[in-house]
RNA sequence: GCCGAGGUGGCGGAAUGGUAUACGCGCAGGACUUAAAAUCCUGUGGUCCAACUGGAUCGUGAGGGUUCGAGUCCCUCCCUCGGCACCA
């Protein structure tokens, strides 16, 4: 019986699904009542005006079908969606086209809403989260509260960032080699007061999760890099004929006897030093940081610096050495000084020679600056010695020596900065918090009120007269403006509008101010995943039952630019939330898997290239079926995979054949064939659920190709008398397998074909397909046969011979073309069962 | 400079220490066609020898090493990409 193919309509097939999958809410699980839950979480995106793009696509597809293997696995899987719609990225994109972000965002947040319909995931479109709805945001700005209420929230004047282009500051993580992260322009430092995370009190914290979370390695070895941990001692260094001493933090106490000089920063000098400087070296300081302010970002590197005439005394050794102020000591690393050890340094040894001072070499080893004898990880790497005698065994033991003389004390110093929160911009939420001039006069504050957890360095932190405002007055809602574009003032646009600001004390009712900053964006994105699941419950952010039931989330998928950012400040907000006891888990992601960066011809894709691939134009042309297909099987899912137009056509040709070989009539076979598909089959089914399983979706794909491939080749050899059940099992799974990469054809194929009829059940919440171990195993085995380690034959054996060595051997050598090479007897007959045979000679 | 990941055909890429180049793209030849598209079939790392069915040899950035056997492990070096960087 020949029947003729239906012809393959991806447009008919994908939106009839895409349909059918919305209305029956399919996608959509019981989220109170789930009994198997697992919460497969895609980074959202921001909607920017231009559409999702193929970076996008690839990377949301991986997501997808992991969720939808799950599924079909038997969990109750719930793959939310939003959008990262609030922030100065939406922003900058309204300000470029000239548009109210408000109504750019009506416009894109639906159009992202089509594309990723048409993508075809498994979305649950009854529970999005968009940040800049104040449903949303009152909860951002109920976070900002929880944080002040905690201490963890601070202001302060502070050296900060600040982008001259956006007109704002930035926080730490936010500059990428000196660039602002959002519009690449130089950044530049200012001295302005701000609101701050105490994010560096959880430094450590955020170091230990790492040891508890199973995430890509490279994001980790990011985001310890960042924060930047190193051991080290506190030295103290009295200075000479004052009572006073400087602390200088070093992480090479044992060069100690080496130190020649100190040097402090303009600043430290600035605020500690001045009482202590001769009239004509006070001068000489304020001259210099003039000088230093008007030094350009790239002209910054050269090390200038003077002389301030004091002195200090080496606890060590008793030494008295001069003191420099220099602008090669960071202001904001270790405690502002540095001892100079120009022998085991190669900056303090620039700045020796510059200034003609002496060189004292401690230790042999590193002389010559090839190899450090500290290795930085706690272990000395070579022989040298301390105070004289020879090297100990490791560093601590210098450490502890320091401490039991009182030179000083161990100590460690971060690369990490407390979290700049608050930004000069419009849109975003107001930072929740409302000052009273009355009660600064007093000296009052929530704190010093309500109490709260008071935590870390508080010196520099005045919080007198700053209150949140009253958790049932949330949200405070961001006013509609005309003004909305940030001015570069120092202030934001809300500075400009009273009617905003003015307010009552909620502490003793005198005339108040709001503040008129808005929070990062970061902070919104910091806790959506807590959100997702609680999405219609509008009277907690989320819910206790229902939290503790679906998270924390179970995979996490997204972009590795993420680590030090997104990533990290949704660790410290979940372990802050933690210590709340508003939540029983602490890290948020134990699972996290890193994509990678999808490239075009080539070439990174980028506007100025004018090569950024637009997926609606595929989905066209070909189906989302193919080129999701295509997607995943360009390389691996954390690679770079080039994206290339003539690859996806080749995806389609192997489409189009699928769809014909699931749509041919069954194929009689014999019982040989039938066994040979079997194992084809079982096979297959280990391989693309393994493959799966590791994010290998690019060979998954190859195997179900080597399969179809198998198939098609059978198809003309129909047998008389023979049976169709393992050709339509081979179907069946073959469908299945398809599921969750191609999922619109494997549904359209299953529910013609092989659906119970009347009662709607998708192919999706079939059962994944299992192998028998004991069907993978092909009846013939091919055994290489190696003489000296090179192949000279392959000989086929029975499998279930296939582990016997005496004939294995014994086959082996009746090969002509093994006994050719074998000219004496073998020294040593290497057999590795069922696997390979070697002959030494 | 430090840390991390890599370097495999013309290209994207496969390979628990065990037949290197699966799968796909591209290319070449052929079939079908008046022709083209589409589709299908065959071939496709280099060199040499055969010229039917083969066979030898080299070959995974370079050079060493371990091993019966190395793309895979170890050492030295080169290059590319990513992160951090005057971090004491």
């Amino acid at each position: 019986m020949k029947q003729k193919t239906p012809k393959y309509d991806h447009r008919l097939i994908e939106e009839k699904w895409q349909k059918r999958w919305v209305e029956e809410k399919i996608f959509s699980p019981d989220i109170k009542n789930s009994k198997n839950p697992f919460y497969n979480l895609w980074m959202f995106p921001y909607p920017s005006a231009e559409g999702l793009h193929a970076g996008h696509a690839f990377a949301s597809t991986g997501s997808d079908i992991y969720g939808r293997f799950m599924r079909m696995k038997g969990k109750d899987v719930f793959q939310p969606i939003g959008y990262d719609s609030f922030g100065i990225h939406s922003e900058n994109y309204a300000l470029k086209i000239g548009e109210h972000p408000q109504a750019m965002l009506a416009r894109t947040t639906k159009h992202y809403e089509e594309q990723l319909k048409k993508m075809g995931h498994g979305y649950d479109w009854t529970r999005t989260v968009t940040t800049s709805n104040p449903g949303y945001y009152r909860w951002t700005q109920w976070l900002f509260v929880q944080l002040f209420k905690a201490g963890l929230a601070y202001q302060k004047e502070a050296e900060v960032n600040f982008c001259p282009s956006c007109k704002t500051v930035i926080a730490d993580e936010q500059v990428i080699a000196g660039k602002c992260e959002r519009c690449n322009s130089d950044v530049q430092k200012k001295s302005l007061k701000q609101w701050f995370f105490r994010i560096t009190d959880y430094a450590d914290r955020l170091l230990e999760g790492h040891n508890k979370i199973k995430w890509s390695e490279r994001v980790v070895v990011a985001q310890k890099n960042w924060i930047g941990k190193s051991k080290g001692a506190l030295i103290k260094f009295p200075l000479v004929g004052f009572d006073f001493s400087i602390e200088v933090f070093t992480t090479r106490p044992d060069t100690l006897f080496g130190v020649t000089f100190m040097v402090v920063s303009p600043s430290y000098a600035k605020k500690n030093l001045i009482r202590f400087l001769s009239e004509g070296k006070k001068k000489e300081l304020d001259e210099y940081i003039k000088r230093i302010q008007n030094i350009k970002e790239d002209e910054g590197k050269e090390k200038t610096g003077f002389d301030s005439g004091l002195k200090v005394k080496n606890p060590a050794d008793g030494k008295e050495v001069p003191l420099f102020v220099s602008n090669y000591v960071l202001d904001d690393y270790g405690t502002g000084a540095v001892m100079g050890v120009p022998a085991h340094d190669v900056r303090d040894f620039d700045f020796a020679k510059k200034h003609s001072l002496e060189i004292v070499p401690v230790i042999e080893a590193d002389w010559d600056f090839e190899k450090g004898a500290y290795d930085g990880e706690g272990k000395i790497t070579n022989s040298g010695s301390w105070n004289g005698k020879q090297y100990p065994a490791d560093f601590d033991f210098i450490l502890e020596d320091i401490e039991k003389k009182g030179w000083g004390k161990q100590s460690f110093s971060y690369h990490l900065r407390d979290w700049l929160i608050s930004r000069q911009r419009y849109w975003g939420p107001p930072i929740p918090m409302i000052y009273c001039p009355q009660c600064a006069k007093k000296g009052v504050s929530y704190l010093t009120i309500e109490g709260g957890s008071l935590r870390g360095d508080q010196s520099d932190w005045d919080s007198s007269g700053w209150w949140p405002v009253p958790e049932e007055e949330l949200p405070v809602l961001l006013p509609e403006l005309s003004d909305w574009k940030p001015e570069g003032s120092g202030k934001g646009p809300l500075e400009n509008h009273p009617e905003f600001y003015e307010t009552r004390c909620p502490h003793c009712g005198a005339l108040a101010k709001r503040e008129t900053d808005v929070s990062d964006t970061f902070l919104d994105s910091s806790w959506y995943f807590l959100r997702y699941p609680s999405v219609g419950i509008d009277s907690v952010p989320f819910d206790a039952d229902i939290t503790q039931k679906w998270l924390p989330v179970d995979l996490y998928f997204g972009g590795a630019e993420h680590s030090v950012l997104h990533l990290m400040y949704a660790r410290f907000i979940t372990m802050v939330l933690y210590d709340l006891k508003l939540i029983d888990f602490d890290e948020p992601f134990p699972f996290f898997f890193a994509h990678g960066l999808m490239i075009k011809d080539g070439a990174k894709m980028s506007k100025s290239r004018g090569n950024v691939v637009n997926p609606d134009s595929y989905i066209e042309k070909f189906g989302a079926d193919t080129l999701r297909l295509y997607l995943m099987f360009m390389g691996p899912m954390d690679g770079y995979p080039d994206f290339r137009d003539e690859g996806i056509e080749g995806m389609n040709r192997f489409v189009r054949r699928l769809w014909r070989l699931l749509n041919s009539g069954l194929v009689a076979l014999d019982e040989n064939l039938s066994r040979e598909i079997r194992i084809k089959m079982h096979q297959t089914i280990k391989k693309v659920t393994e493959d799966i399983e590791r994010f290998s979706y690019n060979t998954a794909i190859a195997q179900i190709m080597v399969f179809v491939n198998f198939l098609e080749s059978l198809q003309g050899q129909a047998f008389k008398g023979g049976k169709t059940k393992v050709w339509e099992e081979a179907i069946r799974t073959l469908t299945l397998l398809l599921a969750p990469f191609a999922p619109h054809l494997a549904e359209e194929i299953w529910q013609n074909r092989f659906a119970e009829k009347g009662n709607y059940k998708s192919v999706h919440f079939e059962a994944w397909p299992s192998f028998n171990p004991k069907l993978v195993v092909e009846e013939k085995i091919r055994i290489p046969v190696q003489v000296n380690g090179k192949l000279r034959s392959v000989i086929e054996v029975d499998s279930d011979k296939a582990g016997n060595r005496a004939f294995v051997v014994s086959l082996a050598r009746q090969d002509v073309k093994v006994a050719k090479w074998i000219t004496k007897e073998p020294k040593k007959i290497v057999f590795v069962a069922g696997k390979l045979l070697n002959f030494v000679v």
